[in-house]
RNA sequence: GCCGGGAUGGUGUAAUCGGUAGCCACGCAAGACUUAAAAUUUUGUGGGCGCAAGCCCGUGCGGGUUCAAGUCCCGCUCCCGGCACCA
C-alpha cells in the first residue's frame, strides 16, 4: 500500500540529529575494524549545487553507507577546491572580494551538502583557501624548487586571451580552445613556472598495470603520456656539425634517404650551417612562414607537405655511408623527439608523401610479414590447420605494394606460379586457372595486373612461433635471398615480386569461408609493419625487433624513449590562488620563502582586474613584505598556482587536517592510504588524475607519503543530461534544480532516482521527471509496506527477500544500484501481495538504508527502535533461502522453445524429460517418438532433437 | 587515421563461463474509485497473423560456428569518448 510521508520533514529531522549526535564523525582509526576511503571529487564552490554534484556524492553515498553498515570504518570526505578564477570574474563583475564571495558560497554550499543526507565526515574537511592549507602547498612546491622538480623554464606556452593566463597543455582542448573559458588558445613565447612530471613520465606509465582501473581511463592516460621507444642516431653533416634524430624504426636506417629539421630546429640558427646554406633567404623565409602558421594549420595531417632544402648541405647516413640530402619542412615537430627525424620513405607514409612530392629515392628495406596479430589463433578454431600463402609484389611505377592473400593449400599455389602456361594464356590466367582447380573456388580474381612473376619456388622456415623467416629461392637466378642481399628484378615485368610467405592459420575453412576470406588485398599504402630486413648489408633477413638494436649499437646510437607530454606549465597571472613561494635577489636569482615565513600570504591589497600582468605584482604590500623579510631590492614571484596543483594533494589533507607541523603525517597516511575508491568526472582523466598521481610520487621521493600512488580503484561517473537529452545549458532552458526536486520529492527519491538511472559508471543519462516519480512511489510503498505486516508470511516471501539481499550486497560493490533498487522494487511487489512478517520488514528496511537514509530511519524508529538504523549490521543472505527449490526451464524441440516445465534445478535428466512426456501441450508434439538426443542443462534448458 | 567503449521495445535499461530476450521503472491504452480531476488501483503493452489454442518474425547490417547466439568467430555500418604530421 502506498502511504504518502512528508519529507520535507522527515529529512530535516533526521539531518538535525545526525550532527547532533555525530554518526558520522570517523575521529581516530579504529583498528579493530577494515579500512576503507571512500573519495569523491571536491567540487569548486560555484554558489549552487547542481544535479552533477548530486549524483557525483549522493549516489556514491550509497556505496559509503553500505561498506559502514558492514563493519567498515569509513572515511568519506567532503571539501572545497574554493581557488580559482570565477570567483575572481565574480568579484571583478560585481566589484566584491573574492575570498568574502568563496567564504559565502561555501557556507550556502555547505548547507546544501548537508540536506543532501549523505554520510560525509565533516571532521576531515579541508579547502584549498585557507591559509592553514595552501601553506603546504607552497611548502611542497619549495621542497620541489630544492630538488629541481619545480623550475623557472622557458618555451612557448599556452595563452587564454580569456582567462588573461598561461594555461597547460592539458588544459587546451582538441579544438584548440581553453577547456575554462572556450577562447581559442594563442601560443606565447615567455618564462614559466614548470613541474617537470615529464621527469616521472615512465613511472607514470609503468605503474598503471598495477592499478584497479578501468582499462580505458588508463589507456587513455597511457596515450596522454605518449611514451614511445626507439633511438637517437647521429647523422654527420657536410659541415661538421651532427644531428641527432629520434626514431622508433632503427631497423629502416638502411633506408633513410634524407633528413628533415623541424622550422624550431637550432641548427638552423648555427652561423656554419647558414654560412654554408646556398639558399639560405628562400630557408630562412619558408621558417618565417611556419611559425607564424597557427597551431591549427600545422597539425592538419591533410594538407599538403612543404619543406625546403638546404641547399650545399648534405647529411651522411651512418649505416649506408651515403650522403643524402637534408630538408627542413614543418611536419616535423620542434617539440617532439629531438626535433629532427631521419625520413624512410618506402616505411612511413609522411615521409612517403613528402618523397614522393619532393622527388627524392625511396628504398625498401623491410619485407613485412602478414602473419601478425592480425590472425591470432581462436579457440574452437583449432582442428583444422590451414596455409596461408601470401604473395607481396610491389608496382615498379608507383612505388605501392599489394598483397595477394590466399588461404589455401600449399601446393596449390606453387603449382600455380611453377604450372605450365598453355598457349595463349597469361601467366596470371595460368596462376588463376590454377588456383581455382586446387581450391575449388571461383570467386578468383585479380585485382592488380600481373605481367610477370620471377618467382617459381620458395620455401619458408620457421624462426619463431608465429612469424615466419624465409629463405627465398628464385628459380634459375638466385639460390638463397638471404645471401644475395637483394631482390632481382625480372625483365619486362610491371612488379617486381617481393615476397612469396607462407604462414598458417588456425581456422575452419568450410568452402563459403574460403570465398570470403579469398581476396585479394590491393594494398595501396606504405607497408609500416615489422617484418624483415632487405638491403641491409649485413643485417638482411634479420627480423626487425632483432634489427632495431643491433643496428643502433652499430652505428653508435641509443636506444631511448621519448613522451608526448610536456612539463605542467603552473604559473597563472591570476590574482585567486596560491602565492608561488619564491623571492628574487637583487640579481634577478629566485629563492624560496623559507619555511618560517610560510604561509606566503595572498595579499589583499590588488586591483585584480586582468590587463595581462599578474595582479600580484600592483600590490604594494606584497612588496613592502618581501623587503623587510629578505631586504631592499628583493622582488616577490608574482605568479600564482594552477588550481591542478590545490588538487593534487587534499586527500593527503584530509586524513590529518589540523596538523600544524606537516601536511599530513605519515600515520595518517598509514591509516587511510591508498584511497580505496575514487569517484569522479571523466573530464578528469588526463588531467586531475594524472597531476595528483605525478604530485604523489613527488612526495613519495621526499619521503612526504607512503604509498607511491594515491588510487586503488576509480570510477568515472557519466553525465546527468536535460530531459531533451542534451546537456544541461540555462540557454537550453533545461536546467534541473535539485533543491526544487528536493522540495517536491525528498532526497532519498532524488538519490534513487539518480542511482537507478543505469550503471554507475560510464553512460550519460536524460533526467526523466516521470521517472523520478516512480521512485517516490516506490518509495512510500516500502513505507506503507508496515501495513502488510502478517504473523506468518508464505515461504516465497521470506525466499525473495533472502534473493535480495544477495542481490544487493554483490550489485552495491560492483556499483550496479540500478539492478540492486530493481531487486528491492522486486521484493516490495511480492510483500504487498502475500505480506510479510515484523521480522522480515526490519530486515528488508535495513536493506534499503544506504540508499533511502532518511524514511528508513523514520520506519526504524516507528518500529520502536531507539538507535539509528544506520548503526545496525547490514543484513546478509542465508543462502539455504535464497537457492531457488524450483525452477521453470524453457523446453526446445529442434531448438525452438515450444513449452516450458517447472521442477528442481537438481532434476536429473531422466525427471526432466519424463516432466515434457507427461507436459499436455508438448507430449502432443512427441507423441510416439524417440528423440535422436536430448541436451539438458539442469536449471537452464532441455532441448530435444528428433529425427526428421 | 589510430586506440577504447557502444548499438536490445515508444523511453531509461535488464539478461553475457552461449541456455525461456525484454526484469525493474517510465510512458501509453482500457477499466475501477471520483460530480470531476489529481492521487490510488486492476489489466494490457516488442512486431505480425489468429476468435482461440497457437504460429511466424525479432537484440544495428551481412555471413559463420553450435542442439542452442543479444552473448562466440569473420566482414561491415553508425554513434560516443580519447589521441592524432608524435617520427
Amino acid at each position: 500500500m502506498h502511504k504518502k510521508f512528508d519529507s520535507t520533514q522527515i529529512e530535516k529531522k533526521w539531518q538535525e540529529r545526525w550532527k547532533e549526535s555525530g554518526i558520522y564523525t570517523v575521529g581516530e582509526r579504529d583498528v579493530t575494524k577494515p579500512k576503507e576511503y571512500v573519495l569523491v571529487e571536491w567540487p569548486y564552490p560555484s554558489g549552487n549545487l547542481h544535479i552533477g554534484h548530486w549524483y557525483a556524492f549522493a549516489v556514491p553515498d550509497i556505496y559509503a553507507r553500505f561498506k559502514r553498515m558492514k563493519g567498515t570504518q569509513v572515511l568519506f570526505p567532503m571539501g572545497f577546491d574554493a581557488f580559482g578564477l570565477p570567483a575572481e570574474n565574480a568579484a571583478i563583475k560585481r566589484n566584491l572580494d573574492p575570498k568574502a564571495w568563496t567564504n559565502d558560497n561555501i557556507a550556502y554550499m555547505r548547507e546544501q551538502l548537508i540536506s543532501m543526507g549523505c554520510s560525509f565526515s565533516w571532521d576531515k574537511t579541508a579547502n584549498s583557501t585557507d591559509a592553514d592549507y595552501y601553506k603546504w602547498t607552497q611548502w611542497m612546491f619549495t621542497q620541489f624548487f630544492e630538488r629541481g622538480i619545480a623550475y623557472r623554464g622557458k618555451g612557448v606556452v599556452n595563452w587564454c586571451p580569456g582567462c588573461n593566463t598561461v594555461i597547460a597543455n592539458e588544459q587546451v582542448l582538441t579544438d584548440g580552445t581553453c577547456e575554462r573559458s572556450g577562447d581559442v588558445v594563442e601560443k606565447r613565447e615567455m618564462p614559466q613556472w614548470m613541474l617537470k612530471i615529464t621527469e616521472y613520465a615512465d613511472r607514470l606509465t609503468d605503474d598503471l598495470n598495477a592499478l584497479d582501473w578501468p582499462e580505458h581511463i588508463k589507456e587513455a592516460q597511457r596515450q596522454w603520456i605518449g611514451r614511445s621507444r626507439g633511438a637517437k642516431i647521429d647523422f654527420k653533416l657536410s659541415t661538421g656539425d651532427t644531428v641527432t634524430v629520434f626514431t622508433t624504426r632503427p631497423d629502416t636506417l638502411f633506408g633513410a634517404t634524407y633528413v628533415v629539421l623541424a622550422p624550431e630546429h637550432p641548427l638552423l640558427q648555427n652561423d656554419k650551417v647558414r654560412g654554408e646554406t646556398s639558399n639560405l633567404t628562400e630557408v630562412n623565409n619558408y621558417i618565417t612562414t611556419a611559425k607564424q602558421k597557427d597551431e591549427q594549420d600545422r597539425l592538419d595531417a591533410t594538407k599538403e607537405k612543404t619543406g625546403v632544402k638546404l641547399e650545399g648541405i648534405t647529411a651522411i647516413n651512418p649505416a649506408s655511408g651515403e650522403a643524402i640530402p637534408v630538408y627542413v619542412a614543418d611536419y616535423v615537430l620542434g617539440g617532439y623527439g629531438t626535433g629532427a627525424i631521419m625520413a624512410v620513405p618506402a616505411h612511413d607514409e609522411r615521409d612517403y608523401a613528402f618523397a614522393t612530392k619532393f622527388g627524392l629515392p625511396i628504398k625498401q628495406v623491410v619485407v613485412p610479414c602478414a602473419n601478425d596479430s592480425k590472425n591470432p589463433p581462436q579457440s574452437g578454431y583449432e582442428e583444422v590447420k590451414r596455409d596461408t600463402v601470401i604473395i607481396h609484389l610491389r608496382d615498379k611505377s608507383t612505388g605501392k605494394f599489394a598483397l595477394l592473400n590466399w588461404h589455401g593449400t600449399l601446393e596449390g599455389i606453387t603449382t600455380a606460379i611453377m604450372g605450365g602456361i598453355e598457349e595463349g594464356q597469361t601467366p596470371e590466367e595460368a596462376a588463376l586457372a590454377e588456383i581455382k582447380e586446387e581450391a575449388a573456388l571461383d570467386n578468383v580474381k585479380i585485382v592488380h595486373s600481373l605481367k610477370w612473376i620471377t618467382a617459381a619456388k620458395y620455401c619458408a622456415s620457421h624462426k619463431k612461433q608465429n612469424r615466419c623467416a624465409h629463405t627465398y629461392t628464385f628459380l634459375g637466378e638466385v639460390e638463397n635471398l638471404e645471401q644475395q642481399g637483394s631482390i632481382p628484378e625480372a625483365e619486362n615485368s610491371l612488379h617486381t615480386l617481393v615476397w612469396v610467405e607462407k604462414t598458417q592459420v588456425l581456422a575452419k575453412l568450410t568452402p563459403d569461408h574460403q570465398k570470403q576470406v579469398w581476396e585479394l588485398l590491393q594494398k595501396d599504402t606504405v607497408l609500416t609493419g615489422a617484418g624483415y630486413l632487405m638491403n641491409s648489408g649485413e643485417f638482411n633477413g634479420m627480423d626487425s625487433d632483432e634489427a632495431k638494436e643491433k643496428i643502433v649499437a652499430q652505428v653508435g646510437g641509443e636506444m631511448t624513449s621519448t613522451y608526448r607530454i610536456r612539463d605542467w606549465s603552473i604559473g597563472r597571472q591570476r590574482y585567486w590562488g596560491v602565492p608561488i613561494p619564491i623571492v628574487y635577489s637583487p640579481e634577478g636569482v629566485a629563492h624560496i620563502v623559507p619555511k618560517e615565513h610560510l604561509p606566503w600570504v595572498l595579499p589583499e591589497d590588488v586591483d585584480f582586474k586582468p590587463t595581462g600582468v599578474a595582479p600580484l605584482a600592483k600590490s604594494e604590500a606584497l612588496r613592502k613584505r618581501t623587503e623587510e623579510i629578505f631586504g631592499v631590492g628583493w622582488t616577490p614571484e608574482v605568479e600564482t598556482m594552477d588550481t591542478f596543483v590545490d588538487s593534487s594533494w587534499y586527500f593527503l589533507r584530509y586524513l590529518d587536517n589540523a596538523n600544524p607541523d606537516s601536511l599530513s603525517s605519515l600515520e595518517a597516511q598509514k591509516n587511510w592510504m591508498p584511497i580505496d575508491i575514487y569517484f569522479g568526472g571523466a573530464e578528469h582523466t588526463t588531467m586531475h588524475l594524472l597531476y595528483s598521481r605525478f604530485w604523489q610520487k613527488a612526495l613519495f621521493d621526499l619521503g612526504l607519503v607512503t604509498e607511491t600512488e594515491p588510487y586503488r580503484r576509480r570510477i568515472n561517473r557519466g553525465l546527468i543530461l536535460g530531459p531533451d537529452g542534451n546537456k544541461m545549458s540555462k540557454s537550453k532552458g533545461n536546467v534541473i534544480d535539485p533543491d526544487a526536486q528536493v522540495a517536491l520529492v525528498g532526497s532519498d527519491t532524488v538519490k534513487m532516482y539518480l542511482a537507478f538511472m543505469g550503471p554507475y559508471e560510464g553512460s550519460n543519462y536524460p533526467f526523466d521527471l516521470g521517472g523520478i516519480a516512480g521512485l517516490r512511489r516506490f518509495l512510500e510503498r516500502a513505507y506503507g509496506l508496515r501495513d502488510h505486516i502478517i504473523p506468518n508470511e508464505p515461504l516465497t516471501v521470506t525466499k525473495q527477500l533472502h534473493k535480495t539481499i544477495a542481490k544487493v550486497n554483490t550489485d552495491i560493490v560492483e556499483f550496479k544500484f540500478n539492478t540492486a533498487i530493481s531487486a528491492m522494487m522486486i521484493f516490495v511487489n511480492l510483500a504487498e501481495k502475500e505480506g510479510l512478517t515484523e521480522e522480515t520488514y526490519r530486515m528488508f528496511t535495513r536493506l534499503l538504508a544506504p540508499f533511502a537514509p532518511h524514511i528508513t530511519e523514520e520506519i526504524w524508529t516507528e518500529l520502536g527502535e531507539t538507535t539509528s538504523i544506520h548503526l545496525t549490521e547490514y543484513p546478509t543472505a542465508n543462502p539455504e533461502l535464497a537457492r531457488d527449490t524450483e525452477v521453470v526451464i524453457g523446453v526446445q524441440i529442434n531448438g525452438k522453445l515450444r513449452g516450458d516445465i517447472t521442477l528442481s534445478p537438481n532434476a536429473s535428466e531422466a525427471e526432466a524429460l519424463n516432466m515434457v512426456k507427461e507436459n499436455p501441450v508438448l507430449r502432443t508434439r512427441l507423441e510416439g517418438i524417440t528423440p535422436n538426443k536430448v541436451i539438458y542443462v539442469p536449471g537452464k534448458i532441455i532441448n530435444l532433437i528428433l529425427p526428421t
